[in-house]
DNA sequence: ACAACAAATGTTATAATATAACGTAACATA
DNA sequence: TATGTTACGTTATATTATAACATTTGTTGT
């Protein structure tokens, strides 16, 4: 049986959506961060030091954050921040779609593809935290279709489903026996 | 040509989910109110005064309220509330799914049909403010699939759709031509 | 380089939404 | 009627978000 590809080598495709708790997440990090630059560079918008640096701060992992969280990691660096500076940079990185807001918790999530006008939606998992995007266009055309029907114009979408992920399933089975 | 039954009869069924502004909008709240009394009586919960009038309050109209709206509206009545009050209230009538909470809007609205265990489903019209609920079947089992492709158990969903209802978008065009 | 304007950030105050903690009253049942 | 439970009252405070205005930083034309 030939090989099947280099299976050592981790990959940040996530079959099931959610990330397993030991890839590469600096991969994450580095290519959101990276398409953040050269969609504002390409879009003439500024993603100033703060803006980055929040950015940053959103995708220290794959769980969405909150406003007074990021404050708080700001403050302890040493950047003395108010509420006003942290909204307006999340205003910023909401309407370069280089951000989701999750609206059932409140917080928000770096967003992996910008500037794709994506009907976004998640699947949130309550034992991780972790929140994965999607864009399952049989969901989406069903909602469309919906609209359609009703004569609904559609402007945007909330899409958040919560529950349980694969991965933490598997976990709690693992500890139950 | 026959007659298609009496069109003088006003029906509270909406072909379009967005009730029409001229709705004889005590039939929705006496049958939702109906429906929550005997709902609890059959349930073994009391449905008491306030929980009643706050109820009420939420059926108004089919526009979701906010907390403090209901409070208001409370303390206009001559009932000295506070916030856990209300909050109180509010917690019950959505645990038996006589509400429903809109994450979009911070705001609550009247469920026409408590106790099924229903996926509920909002279209949210921005000019006249009304929610729609709807349980399309298509939308429900395409999010169930993917759930299922991806091992996730759902607990809950939020699905909110913000736009124009067909009403508005009418009066939006006779307005202009 | 400099003036003039625009964009971003700083700063103070406050609005809007929600809950914690504990006391009191109403109701249910034996 | 004693007893426990459920609901409600009350005070304080947590959490999330924005308004309004001052200052700084960046950009553009000259």
């Amino acid at each position: 049986m030939p090989l099947q590809g280099d299976e050592s080598v981790k990959s940040n495709k996530h079959p099931n959506n959610f990330p397993s708790a030991d890839h590469d997440h600096q991969r994450c990090v580095d290519s959101a961060l990276g398409k953040a630059e050269s969609y504002c560079t390409a879009r003439g918008v500024r993603l100033t030091k703060l803006r980055h640096r929040v950015l940053e701060l959103i995708w220290a992992n794959h769980r969405p954050v909150g406003a007074y969280d990021l404050l708080q990691q700001l403050t302890l660096e040493g950047h003395k921040a108010s509420p006003p500076t942290i909204y307006r940079s999340l205003d910023f990185l909401l309407d370069n779609g280089l951000i989701h807001r999750i609206n059932s918790l409140n917080a928000y999530v770096g967003c992996d593809h910008p500037g794709l006008d994506h009907a976004a939606q998640f699947f949130i998992c309550g034992a991780c935290g972790q929140a994965a995007e999607l864009e399952d266009t049989k969901i989406d055309s069903a909602i469309s279709g919906h609209a359609r029907r009703i004569g609904f114009c559609i402007e945007g979408k909330t899409i958040e489903i919560s529950g349980t992920c694969a991965n933490c399933q598997q976990q709690q089975r693992d500890r139950q026996g």
